[in-house]
DNA sequence: CTGAAAGCGCTTACAG
DNA sequence: CTGAAAGCGCTTACAG
């Protein structure tokens, strides 16, 4: 027995509905061109046949695959964050509204993954590319300019000039928002537990925690290491346990916070009563009962649509504004109990 | 400038080589039909104009697209679990292998999203799929093998006849580890945090569990509720507070485990020392500082490959041996610190 | 061992 | 408004 789905073409359809291939054509991708009635036949065929044009032979001739590319890395081991997860959802999802796909395809990091997209783009398997990931140093925006291949990415092209389009989160102005916030409860020792320097990412977000210290008078103080939980640790355990030991924390991620967090058990201090704690990404740990953690939230799936919307406006495929070929959107601090004196009313926390 | 990319055809090829369009196109897909200078030639002009066969022109005439659907479910609000981000991984990079590649779709659960599989069919846009998120009464195997589609599954077929090829965790196995490992630390009062009947994997995780007790000669006790690390922590609660209180907790998931892990904290238990503590998934916070969360790890790269075998194998791609359409892949068990009492050598846990 | 022919299913100018 | 023609780039029998 042939499934509904096995046979249909453009000449069945055709022959059903007493017309030529290019008449069935006409009515999927002109229809103002056909005439009513032979319009409404033509479609009846089509819904009882369960017509769908064949997507191999639709690229062959328009040249368009109505794929984008999307590099998977290999999860990183320990990897607390599932950004981007709800990011190619977000991307499948805004996608699928214009008839794309998304082809999913893996490279290794740096100069040495360039060959896979140049395979894709040969093969034309693909339109063009949606990126992530960008990082210091990144070999793919340049090249794909250089290139001429359309592409949008969810993150700055951190070095060189600002090349290509993409869609970014303001670390800087979260950070910011946290120190504020920090400040509004009465904190005057806030420290920062960051990255060492050049990752991008680490950089934008203290330098807003910096800003943000010196509009307000306070003294910024930043502590960096590699790594998560295991080096927040021992960094906040170092502050706490020195001079002038600071009141508030603040954490260029969630990683970071959650060892920070350990820090203050360890010697019985109480998150949002004795010291606060502040991270970012707002990992899905952070709302683990007992956890409770304060985080900038990134609009994740916003991020999504909008790379897409660029990346299609290239292809040709929407029509957009001639819009900003950048946006920096701001993440949203969520609060919780690590920064939130418990009890009713906003007490005031310890203060110098 | 024309791109390197831009423009060999097999037609620019031939005539670069000196030879015809399917001569060309035998030294790439029956190359021993090809005399050996012949061969040479030819090769030396694919590399030098970096021809790589148009995808679509293929897919085309070969009828194959060399793409694996695979349906991308929105990111549960606070899903602890990356679970799908690595499984994902390990099937973009085992079909990268045969040359094939992942498409990735999103369709609403249950039979309404049948449609979006349907359509991909229609326009063979897909050879086949890989299903992941197999749940009880779902549509998708039946469906799929009633319509003749090749398809791999990670997860049984949880409802019906076992029907259609698919790779999955052993949960009772590994349930079962959990609680020899609990009895041989000394612990006699072993309880079981669950899901509500009715789960599929929750059951199987149950079942497992209950086994091992039995041959133990240990009271099995279950407690279920829907949920995560919230109603994990109130279930832990419960069992805490009562008469003849376990002294270890088997948790059907990490989550519920972080949830028990917190009814510990509230009343000053020692994780691994007071009461142990199992989860199942090993989610990177299982083991953040100051959680080491003992817990159950999924073969997750070992699946992936192995569903993309099965599903090659039904495409007719690969060559499998005449091998079982199921396999069950046993969890390992990582023991940390809420299993463990601290201390040096094996110290005898609270007893009965 | 190599090449001429047919055709996969579609869309795009272009006649009528 | 509708249809005949050409062609996207490839592979697969099939002659020679």
């Amino acid at each position: 027995m042939a499934t509904p789905e096995s046979g249909a073409t453009l000449e069945s359809v055709a022959s059903a509905a007493g017309v030529s291939r290019q008449t069935v054509s006409n009515v999927l991708n002109a229809p103002e061109r056909v005439a009513p009635e032979t319009r409404q036949r033509v479609e009846e065929a089509i819904q009882a046949l369960r017509y769908r044009p064949n997507r191999s032979a639709r690229s062959l001739r328009t040249r368009m695959s109505n794929l984008i590319g999307y590099c998977v890395q290999p999860a990183a081991a320990g990897n607390l964050n599932p950004v981007l997860d709800r990011f190619v959802h977000a991307v499948t999802e805004s996608a699928a509204g214009h008839g794309f796909h998304v082809l999913l395809f893996t490279a290794p990091a740096g100069d040495a993954g360039l060959d896979r997209y140049a395979e894709l783009l040969a093969q034309r398997a693909v339109d063009g590319f949606v990126l992530a990931d960008t990082v210091v140093a990144d070999p793919r925006p340049a090249w794909l300019t250089e290139q001429g291949v359309p592409f949008a990415a969810f993150g700055r092209s951190w070095s060189g000039p600002d090349i290509g389009r993409w869609v970014d989160v303001d670390g800087a102005a979260g950070m910011t928002e946290a120190v504020e916030h920090l400040h509004a409860l009465g904190h005057r020792r806030v420290a920062f537990i960051g990255w060492p320097e050049g990752s991008g990412v680490g950089d934008d977000r203290v330098a807003g925690y910096t800003a943000a210290c010196l509009r307000l008078g306070l003294d910024p103080r930043v502590v960096r290491a590699e790594g998560g939980a295991g080096t927040g640790r021992a960094l906040a355990t170092t502050l706490l346990d020195g001079d002038d030991a600071p009141t508030a924390l603040v954490c260029v991620s969630d990683d970071s916070a959650y060892g920070a967090l350990r820090a203050l058990a360890d010697r019985g201090l109480r998150p949002g009563e004795d010291v606060a704690v502040v991270g970012f990404d707002d990992t899905p740990a952070a709302r683990l009962p007992g956890v409770d953690l304060t985080s900038l939230s990134q609009p994740i799936e916003q991020i999504g649509h909008e790379v897409v919307q660029m990346l299609l406006g290239l292809l040709g495929v929407v029509v957009t504004p001639p819009g900003p070929e950048h946006r920096l959107l701001r993440p949203s601090l969520v609060v919780r109990a690590s920064s939130r004196p418990a009890g009713p009313g906003p007490a005031a926390p310890t203060e110098a």
